[in-house]
DNA sequence: TATACAAATGATAATCATTCTCATTTGCAA
DNA sequence: TTGCAAATGAGAATGATTATCATTTGTATA
């Protein structure tokens, strides 16, 4: 149990919502949570935390660091736990799964692109569209 | 003057409202637009189009496929023109300007990273977000 | 360990982009 | 011209997110 401290060097007191969202996110097996998900999962364990608070305390942890934070197609953000190593995502348009892929060709490629023009590059985002095609796929996009 | 056949052709009645948005991407020095952007040209010269009605036009257009919607951070939508020629985007945080640029490595590497976790690809999205340099750049995020 | 106060929380109102509703208007085919 | 389905516009409704503000809670200090 080292989240306390994770929360101190990030500058962020340690309460109890705070501890209990990040614990969230270490245990559960869907990395990738929008605030909604992450307010019924706290609501459903008996946790419960203000839905205010979940948003404040989501995008506190993106500026720590924590977390990163997924503008997907559908108008609502996602967050995932930042592992440190950056990557890029396949969504699912069918049942919402998302699978993370690097490609080191990819980012170099990127980076040329963006100083060819003479741009500072702060930051990108890739993300392909697509069927899943698993056998588990409800085929059906979840709410 | 071809709009009336463009619309026609997509099987759209040639109104006025639609015309009228459809001319203004077609003579706008901005290349992508927000919504919100269309509705406020339109009303500063003069031709005034409902919001409600902004909206659906611009839909309907993505769905005929004269225009493309896009999601960059901000949450807002923003479209272009449709020219036929898939591309990607940089754009600006400080200014909001926003450039243009394809890469068939990028392209193909992309392909492959889906295909060999067996997704079938629908469509993708690429947006690399910096500062563009410009000298006329303002430094300051538009609204 | 009790206290004191700034920081954090939670309920709810407010906001922002977008969509829906429905009465009125308009393009266009007969 | 006329008739009518399709389109429009004003404003209400929605969904995600943020702001407000009275109350609660961590934590540094006495």
């Amino acid at each position: 149990m080292h989240e306390p401290e994770h929360l101190k060097s990030a500058g962020l007191k340690s309460t109890l919502p705070r501890l209990k969202v990040l614990s969230l996110f270490e245990t559960s097996k869907e990395r990738h949570l929008s605030a909604e998900e992450v307010f019924k999962l706290l609501l459903a364990s008996g946790d419960d935390v203000g839905l205010a608070t979940v948003y404040r305390v989501l995008t506190q942890f993106e500026q720590a660091g924590l977390l990163m934070r997924h503008h997907f197609e559908g108008g609502k953000s996602v967050f995932e736990l930042n592992h440190g190593v950056h990557h890029d995502h396949i969504v699912c348009l069918q049942c919402g799964h998302v699978e993370e892929f690097y490609d080191s060709g990819i980012e170099a490629r990127q980076k040329k692109a963006a100083a060819e023009r003479g741009f500072t590059v702060h930051d990108h985002s890739l993300h392909i569209y697509a069927d899943c095609n698993k056998p588990k796929c409800p085929n059906k996009i979840k709410s």
